[in-house]
RNA sequence: GUGGGUGUAGCUCAGCUGGUAGAGCGCCAGGUUGUGAUCCUGGAUGUCGCGGGUUCAAGUCCCGUCACUCACCCCA
């Protein structure tokens, strides 16, 4: 068995937990399929330089975080550290922009990161992706995060928060950024944090670092230097925030890692959970498009992070997908039985029944132990007296009690003992 | 990449200053030659993470290494 572990970072999801995973994961698609927006779904492994150009060189996620390797045509290939980049690729790819606007899409999958693991870091993930692209309006916006927020509130989560911002436009960013390295240069920084404000000074303002944020209490933040267009798009997008009735926290120092994040920026972030609180996370990227090739296109859209979300599903103690697999549980004693067992298993299957019965050699204890373990409500019980006799046993492991049933009637009886 | 913590049965863990490995739960079987969830009895499973060192003797002490875990960084 050594190394034949899961591999470093990564983890199985195993029955009974899984059903969980799978009601997060559909429970948060399922707002997205009621909101008119399609599937789409694309590789999992991209040509390197889509992210290399769409998330950004000097991104974490790219520089350091990158699955990437040659394939045996020389090709240099990249397991996706996120979605958007790649959609973005087929949007363009497929000429998706060529029809009615804007194009809403959604798409859920695996993502891959080098990171060191830590508690809802993992190297291989899954993400909930959606995304409206074509259009710069403000309600598109609004009603992308609120999509997000429902889709949490769905699961009955009410422990997370809404992160708000605007990172402003390709105009009056640069200019802010002129000014933020300015004030950063004063500071005393480490050198790497000093590393870090050259390649991108906004990140600076979102250490946790004690002593780096006592020295950032008067630094200038972006939303306080925004163009009258980018300050009116960020208005009219909390308007239309709060005619949706969502509430969110004003978090002008709110910054994310990839590059091609504009205007409307935002996460959702859970208090149930360690150091890794960010459940999902989006914003704006109307430069996206053009730096992938395609025309001058906007989009905005946000990821959702299904293990964490389930993380913090757990830690609101909150019960979904446990349900009961199985209805009716067949136990046989005997060959004879056995055979009428099967049988009458694949014939409440085919009606549409949870049905199950024993393999192996077990007794009547063992087999009334696994009908018991099945969560079964309704079991059959059929041995050589029985078969003698014609008839069958079927007992209500709720109330214990049991009764004879013809086999002839079998079907029918437990058909209609177990429910619509 | 940097720092802290932890590795003993399938799971949760005990094992004092070194003396040759245990409990609870779970699993299997019997009690009941045809009845689960309760009760009683019995049973199986460990390269004590791995490698080296000290010692008559190492789960226990030392060194290294790997894994897990938490935090920084980053982000879902």
């Amino acid at each position: 068995m050594a190394g034949m572990t899961a591999p470093k970072g990564t983890f199985d999801i195993l029955p009974p937990d899984s059903a969980r995973f799978l009601a997060v994961r559909d429970t948060l698609t399922a707002r997205l399929r009621r909101a008119g927006y399609g599937y789409i779904e694309a590789p999992a492994f991209e040509n390197t330089e889509v992210f290399s150009r769409g998330v950004g060189e000097s991104t974490d996620v790219v520089s350091k975080e990158m699955y990437t390797f040659t394939d045996r045509g020389g090709r240099s290939l990249t397991l996706r550290p996120e979605l958007t980049a790649g959609l973005m690729r087929a949007f363009i790819e497929h000429r998706l922009y060529d029809g009615a606007l804007p194009v809403k899409i959604w798409s859920v999958g695996s993502a891959f990161r080098y990171e060191r693991p830590q508690a809802g870091r993992y190297r291989h993930f899954t993400q909930v992706d959606c995304e409206a692209l074509g259009v710069d309006d403000p309600a598109l916006d609004a009603e992308v995060v609120a999509l997000g927020v429902q889709g949490f509130r769905d699961l009955g989560l009410t422990d997370f928060e809404l992160l708000l911002t605007s990172l402003g436009d390709a105009t009056c960013r640069p200019q802010y950024r002129e000014l933020l390295v300015g004030y950063l240069t004063k500071l005393d920084l480490d050198e790497e944090t000093r590393r870090r404000a050259e390649i991108n000074p906004l990140r600076v303002l979102d250490d946790k670092r004690p002593e780096v944020q006592a020295q950032l209490d008067d630094a200038p933040l972006m939303v306080d230097h925004l163009s009258d267009s980018t300050k009116a798009h960020y208005d009219a997008v909390r308007q239309h925030l709060t005619d949706l009735g969502v509430t969110w926290t004003e978090a002008p120092r709110l910054v994310r890692g990839l590059d091609y994040y504009t205007k409307t920026t935002f996460e959702f972030v859970h208090h149930g959970l360690g150091a890794q609180s960010a459940i999902g996370g989006g914003g704006r990227y109307d430069g996206l498009s053009a730096a992938l090739g395609g025309p001058d296109l906007s989009g905005i859209g946000y990821a959702v992070g299904v293990d964490r979300t389930l993380l913090a599903v757990q830690a609101e103690g909150l019960d979904i997908g446990t349900a009961s697999a199985v209805q009716a549980f067949v136990v046989p004693l005997g060959a004879e039985a056995k055979r009428l067992a099967v049988r009458l298993v694949g014939q409440l299957r085919e009606d549409g029944v949870a049905a199950d019965t024993v393999y192996g050699d077990r007794g009547l204890k063992g087999a009334m132990k696994a009908a018991d373990r099945s969560g079964a409500t309704h079991v059959v019980i059929v041995g050589d007296r029985d078969l003698a006799e014609g008839v069958a046993q079927l007992k209500d492991m709720r109330t214990g009690e049991q009764t004879t049933v013809p086999i002839g009637d079998l079907f029918p009886t437990v058909r209609a003992a177990v429910g619509p």
